[in-house]
DNA sequence: CAGCATCCCACAGGATACTG
DNA sequence: CAGTATCCTGTGGGATGCTG
């Protein structure tokens, strides 16, 4: 009932594969392109509404769970909860609680989570320092009426 | 009709901004952490399911519809379409048709889509290559019957 | 405070069919 | 080929209420 090392990464094994992108340097035979690959799952999790914000916004810190809805607004707390959850289960967070009253809980990233937090910030910089481009351009497509 | 330069990025002009990750040495106004900033609604059309895939599939070539779809796996036509539209009106990606018979119609990125989905392929590249660590995760917290 | 359970609905998104 | 239009379902996700 173990299986550290899973035997495929995902069922179709060739023919689904994409391009080159990340499979000509990266020798891992996992692939976010392939439908049926587990990588799909945890980068949805990772880009996913809820998910990029709340690994950003825990950042290097150690945050309570009511502090990190307040950082992420507008997130409910069905989903934050669940959103966490999710990534607990990936090994991107940590989840440490205390078993006081009022019980305290906090969490922080692993260091895998760490790493992703990395890229993601400098995502999300990019699109924030870039975003008179955008708004240039969709103005520019909604004058010419969507073409 | 015209603003090329908007009045406010977002209408919470304070309180709202959750901690200093993006703000304290981006200068820029925009902030993904708040609810109604425009950067957050493109923010998801980049990290969205299918958005990410897109951007990263097109890469630095010139692709047809027909040949995205083959690469990325699993997108439905109309999501494509879809997807490649809110793209095209952030002025992330550039569509050419040329009005022949059978119709041909190019997708290439822009200098801004270019620079997006260098980071993304980046995270890309960070999740596929440690899946092990993630199924590894996975099966600790199963085990132990997610607690 | 930190959450799970429940209800409920809007919308993401798949399947199918049709057009230039 | 490159789409748009329509229909229909699953589920993402908000609101509310309860527990330790």
């Amino acid at each position: 009932m173990d299986a550290t090392a899973p035997a495929t990464p995902h069922a179709s094994d060739q023919g689904t594969s994409a391009q080159a992108s990340s499979a000509e340097d990266t020798c891992s035979p996992y692939d976010v392109f392939a439908r049926d690959c587990p990588s799909r799952g945890t980068l949805e999790h990772v880009t996913g509404r809820w998910g990029s914000l709340t690994l950003s916004a825990i950042s290097d810190s150690t945050v309570r769970f009511n502090e990190l809805r307040r950082r992420v607004d507008g997130v409910s707390e069905k989903m934050l909860s669940q959103t966490l959850h999710a990534l607990e289960r990936d090994g991107l967070v940590n989840r440490r609680s205390q078993e006081t009253n009022p019980p305290r809980v906090d969490y922080c990233l692993t260091p895998l989570g760490h790493d992703v937090a990395r890229r993601l910030r400098e995502l999300f910089d990019l699109v924030e320092g870039r975003m008179p481009e955008v708004l240039a351009a969709r103005e520019a497509y909604d004058a010419r009426g969507g073409r």
